[in-house]
DNA sequence: CGAAGGCTTGATTCAGATCAATTCTTGTGG
DNA sequence: CCACAAGAATTGATCTGAATCAAGCCTTCG
């Protein structure tokens, strides 16, 4: 059941929520590379590993994860369809964490995407602005854990990675309206969150009970969006990218 | 008082610990730009602004930051002397976060730099790998970072910190044994750490009790670095690289 | 149908936050 | 060189958000 997006819409491919032109689709189609699935839960890279062969997700969801001694986890980022395991632009690139599915997976390989985008830029321009734009939005979303966990209330980290992963899904075709599939285990969300897999469940419930988000059988539905984004802080990364339009946000003080 | 290293010695350009051989350096020795200095607790660039002009620290510390709209403030990374402020390899490249500077600071302008490095990087291949590498480390402690405040105790995430900051601090010949300079006020360390300021000083005390470190005047020593670094799973980013000496260190369970 | 994994809930504990003084430093101006 | 003011560091007392422990209850799915 791959339930979740391909990542080509009739002849256009699409990373990360940015499509290419049907042109440079056209090009890449052919170069396209093997499918594989996997199964929940398993290990897909190493810390160290040479990531030469990045895979783009087709259908599941994955992470990058680092493990304490006493098996604490801590889920660094999410890997939602669409997007690719192992993105590097770097000519000798090494996994700075372990990968994981954290359902079943299906992806397909995309090395020759990443050769092509590094060799001959100016020959797929689309392709290499999409690489790069992917990997600003991974950082962009790595900072965005940082402040979760940093700084925010339960409640409002669970409410932020919601209107995140509502964000990413929407520009993949993903959402329904207020509306998407949540694939993960509670517990997969605690160790993003940094809480315990109860108090996840606890902080739905108050979610719940606050009208804010409904959620039944993995689907969750967000009733008040602005309110949430609003009352956690929520910004998409294109806000950063469109400067003229909005007058300078001065932000707190010093 | 620049007792903070310069990023030059003897001619040698040293970038967040790297060094460029001679003959590079000489190469670019005329390409640096004007130096200005800071006051502490500025902001430097701001979200969405242009990172068109890169900044070498010369001395003092510096971060990127987040705010929330209750004046919370969470501490994305650090950056020490011999790092770059806005350093991307990015063609049209945005702050994703705040800079701001943490002490006094003294920079050098290397936007021409940047500039060789995107468009001849074959001219200068010690260059364009020292930003390569200088921006895998920033994404490295940018993991460390979420490890720590997402799954980390309070004396962990603080030993941990403690030894990041040695560890870079040394490879730009700023650590003396086993101690370094450390400028930041413990409220800065709290925002870096998820932590309250009182709950930082709190467990700095229980690290001298425990004789982990010494602090006296703003120089940290530690004494235990083994067993510290044992103690709170600290790695170097260097291991990552050395794939071949060391045996794959199989993880934790699945 | 049964087993296993995931979800939910209650009871209890605890790490770390918050509040509130007091000291200690450090930089400044006279 | 000294006095002071402002900012840091330190400490105590108290509170609380989230962890932990422990059942029970649903869903899946073979």
């Amino acid at each position: 059941m791959d339930r979740y997006a391909p990542a080509a819409f009739g002849g256009i491919l699409t990373f990360g929520g940015i499509n290419l032109s049907r042109a440079e689709s056209a090009l890449l189609a052919r170069q396209l590379g093997a499918i594989q699935t996997h199964r929940p839960n398993v290990r897909l890279l190493s810390e160290g590993d040479m990531l030469d062969r990045p895979r783009l997700i087709r259908s599941g969801w994955a992470c990058r994860v680092r493990f304490l001694s006493d098996g604490r986890r801590q889920i660094l980022n999410y890997y939602l369809p669409g997007d690719i395991l192992g993105l590097s632009l770097d000519p000798d690139p090494v996994a700075l964490a372990g990968y994981a599915s954290l359902t079943r997976l299906m992806t397909m390989e995309v090395g020759t995407l990443r050769t092509l985008a590094l060799d001959r830029p100016d020959e797929y321009p689309e392709l290499a602005a999409a690489c790069r734009r992917m990997k600003v939005h991974e950082e962009f979303y790595l900072l965005a854990q940082i402040t979760r966990i940093g700084r925010q209330k339960a409640y409002e980290r669970v409410a932020h990675l919601l209107l995140e992963f509502y964000s990413r899904l929407s520009r993949t075709g993903l959402a329904e309206g207020a509306s998407f599939q949540l694939p993960l285990t509670q517990e997969a969300l605690a160790d993003g969150l940094g809480l315990s897999a109860v108090h996840v469940n606890r902080t739905f419930k108050l979610l719940k009970r606050k009208n804010y988000v409904r959620v039944e059988r993995g689907t969750v539905t967000l009733l008040e969006r602005e309110a949430l984004a609003e009352m956690c802080g929520f910004r998409e990364p294109e806000d950063l990218f469109q400067v003229d339009t909005v007058p300078h946000k001065t932000a707190v003080s010093f």
